[in-house]
DNA sequence: GCGATGGTTCAACTATTCTCGAACCATGAG
DNA sequence: CTCATGGTTCGAGAATAGTTGAACCATCGC
């Protein structure tokens, strides 16, 4: 009855560091990836066009760096994977760093009085 | 009179990068580095202890590293210089990241009735 | 069983980054 | 001017991370 022998191992909520989800979140490729699975888990296929044109292998690296950093979560489901962020997690160990990360960045051409030292 | 040739470069606010600011963030020492000057702006052989008993060369390549992606600001006076935080520029682009990234990492044993999936 | 599909893992190479001693530079004190 | 102090920059070696094709593995449809 143990047919899940794909399944893929993941940290505990407890063991998640900050410094290697900054470390994984660093990456252009990976942000993009997490930012799409915001809107809710994907599979991972949906990923590629995200990360732009990189070859299977690459991808599955970059998700592997996310998912032991504890962002993400990877999980067979038929014949495919499903890919899902690790939102409670992380908003129970970083409160609001999710969030910060992905808003999009605020206009640098707002109006504000900005202290200019040159 | 140009006598502040000692100057060094730091990106303008506009052009913070969100994966270059998290990169930087992203190392322990470095890390350290942030939060220790988080009080207030300290002196660069103040940091020293805080990063871990590092020679001052890699010191100084933390601080170069922190310093180009925008997160802290290095600025001659006297004989030494004075590291601090760019809190303004990074709440104005990136609101939240640094509340979060400053905030000790919740207690993982915190009494929360977590959803365990295994 | 057989083949096609969706992804991971492996191995090798390249590219970045880290670390640290040595050299260097400006400032302030005497 | 000369010396000590506080830090940056340079250069080289070690370590880590990124990229990719090929091999592999499990599942589904037939």
């Amino acid at each position: 009855m143990s047919g899940t022998s794909r399944e893929l191992t993941h940290p505990g909520a407890e063991d998640l560091v900050l410094t290697d989800v900054l470390f994984a979140l660093s990456d252009p490729s990976r942000l993009a990836i997490v930012r799409s699975v915001a809107d809710g888990p994907i599979e991972v296929a949906a990923c590629q066009p995200v990360a732009g044109e990189i070859p299977k292998s690459t991808l599955s690296h970059h998700l592997k760096t996310l998912r032991e950093a504890g962002v993400i979560r990877n999980v067979p489901r038929g014949r495919q994977r499903y890919v899902s962020l690790r939102r409670e997690d992380l908003d129970e160990r970083f409160p609001g760093l999710l969030d910060a990360v992905l808003a999009p960045a605020a206009d640098p051409a707002a109006p504000v009085p900005a202290l200019d030292q040159t």
